[in-house]
DNA sequence: GATGAATGAGGGTTCATTCAT
DNA sequence: GATGAATGAACCCTCATTCAT
């Protein structure tokens, strides 16, 4: 790739990036990553095989760039702070229907990256440090402010923001891994969580 | 593999097949099981690379054969009918704790076995009608129980026991992608989860 | 290339080829001639990769350009005819100075042309033709004629032009394999290899 | 390859080892390193391509064979120190002999062979190492103890040496450079060089 | 003429699987 | 049944060359 500012230029690239990225998408999704071959992309996306290393320095990077374009994607939904603005359970369901439809969106596009990014160490570090950490440090900041307003409970900010995080992600992965009734029940999903998070699931006394 | 029922046969049989499922489970754990090269396996089990295919019809049928092991090692764990005899909270912190356990003592196991899952179609009904959907239904019939007794409220059966299950499978996913924090506090998240579980995160009236 | 014969045309066709000679000339030293690609001769140009192929048919074509081009640079060089105006001795050491003194300078871009040379019959064909048998030929007429005039002994011009021009290229190739005498050492040698091939080795009687 | 020490297993490496590098001598001879697939000297071979990566790591490892067995070959003939027995110039002349044939016979191992090693650092050290530092050892102390014995002057060992040894090298370089006169004279060199570098070309006074 | 993105054949290498011993 | 050498399909990637702009 030149290194011109070009802006003609910057938008072809990026236009074949994107045109490679989908492609991209679709064949590690219906494959996996591994299965996916770099002709298989190439086809997908109605170009020959080289083309691809125009853009991307090798198959892996090609993952990287989805997993960039995946972040850049949820980096323009809601944030957290808007939280301030609500009460803190509205708020609460807003965020999980948030999460929970953008993780299940892209619930194919999940199937491709995850499994690499199990094995793949230097993938890995990506997801975390643009990712996960972010996104924990966001909720545990938020949570402590709520605390502090006295909104919620003091229990354990850095373990119960991972468990809710987490019980999205896992719900995701049940559901790739074939459970039906996630997906079907996807609405209904944000206040029923909410419930058993901010109530619990005790019996009134 | 001959017809024959000869019991002694079935336990050379079998003690040959568990070799090579110990020999994969520490190689698939090692380096995931595509990185894994049959090679590997045999050689870490101390046989040859074609005796393998004498015991198992492929490599795949291998990573099955380890899923099915782990279901029964798993099925030998503590039962939800257990419950019955301790007060409910007692026995959640027991359950998540065996869960917990069971789920991170095996965690690079997970991380060998989980990809392959989400991207083979024929592992990933193995493990959702041999271990999942037997798991949900024993929980919800257990929740269930426990709202005739009165002892938890009515929220949404499949749905919450699904959100509890996912939130476990979630916070391994979190620990493999290289959070610090959950394995290293593992032993507080038994207690933490059931305060969440039961109690929730809203402020006492 | 067009087939016109404009005189300014021509003064641009050559300052670029000259432009991708001295690219191909830094490249083809650095990397040989396998491992250089055309996109690396381009850029060491400053050109676009497509334009080499306008003035040379193929990457085979640019080392043949170079082949010659070190042709011309050597005739431009002392000629054995200037042999006639000093002592046959003097002369020698001269000769075999520049000799040496032009192919240890070219020392790398030997190694990247040799090998091509080896393997390549087109290519050897044109060395062949245009330098070593010119250079031989000239080499034993000059030999023959200090025979005539009885300066030296008449042993076998042709095999004994061959020995001393092989023993140039030989220790050239010795140098490249890793020698470190012979360069280092590379002002004494005119002399040693003119005392050698003059007096030889045998001891005073 | 397994670590027994079966003699019979032994054997069969060996003869399969063989059988690689008979075909790989044919097929670098023929087009070169660069040029030669892995496939193509399996198929010469007689053999799949991927039993070539049994005996050997990689395509250079297969040249490297070559270059070991080209060793071994020399050094069955005749050493140096038989030069004790005869006069000096005799022995020179069945010395060059023996080398001119050695390297002559193998001239097309040597074309093959050649070009990678200018190239290719680390086999460049092999030979480096292997054959030209010990056959310049062994002359510079072949040389040494015939100044002792008067027999020959003393101009400068390590140069001298390095020089006979360049000869030979460069009029092989010449003969695959296609110089018809060498190969068809190589029965004449032995002599012809002896007169050279004993008596050399100075007339007799 | 100059550009450089696009092409796609081709290469080295890996490894699941087979099968003669 | 056990072996492990042999197989060969398949993969990722490189790069000389072309050609639309």
């Amino acid at each position: 790739m030149s290194e011109t500012q070009d802006p003609i230029q910057a938008l072809l690239i990026n236009a074949r990036k994107t045109q490679i990225l989908d492609a991209a998408t679709k064949v590690f999704a219906e494959k996996g990553f591994h299965r996916a071959t770099v002709k298989d992309i190439a086809r997908t996306a109605g170009i020959a095989d080289g083309t691809i290393y125009t853009y991307f320095a090798n198959k892996t990077a090609v993952l990287v760039g989805l997993l960039n374009r995946l972040n850049e994607t949820e980096q323009r939904a809601m944030h957290f702070e808007q939280g301030a603005l609500q009460d803190t359970r509205s708020f609460m369901i807003a965020y999980l229907r948030q999460r929970l439809n953008f993780i299940f969106d892209n619930a194919e596009m999940m199937r491709a990256v995850l499994p690499e990014m199990l094995v793949n160490a230097e993938l890995r570090e990506i997801y975390l440090q643009q990712i996960i950490e972010p996104t924990v440090a966001l909720g545990e900041h938020y949570y402590q402010s709520m605390i502090e307003q006295g909104q919620i409970r003091n229990i354990d900010p850095p373990l119960i923001v991972r468990s809710i995080a987490g019980t999205v992600l896992g719900l995701l992965i049940f559901s790739l891994l074939g459970d039906t009734q996630i997906s079907e029940r996807r609405d209904e999903l944000p206040e029923v969580l909410t419930t058993l998070i901010f109530d619990g699931i005790h019996p009134p006394e």
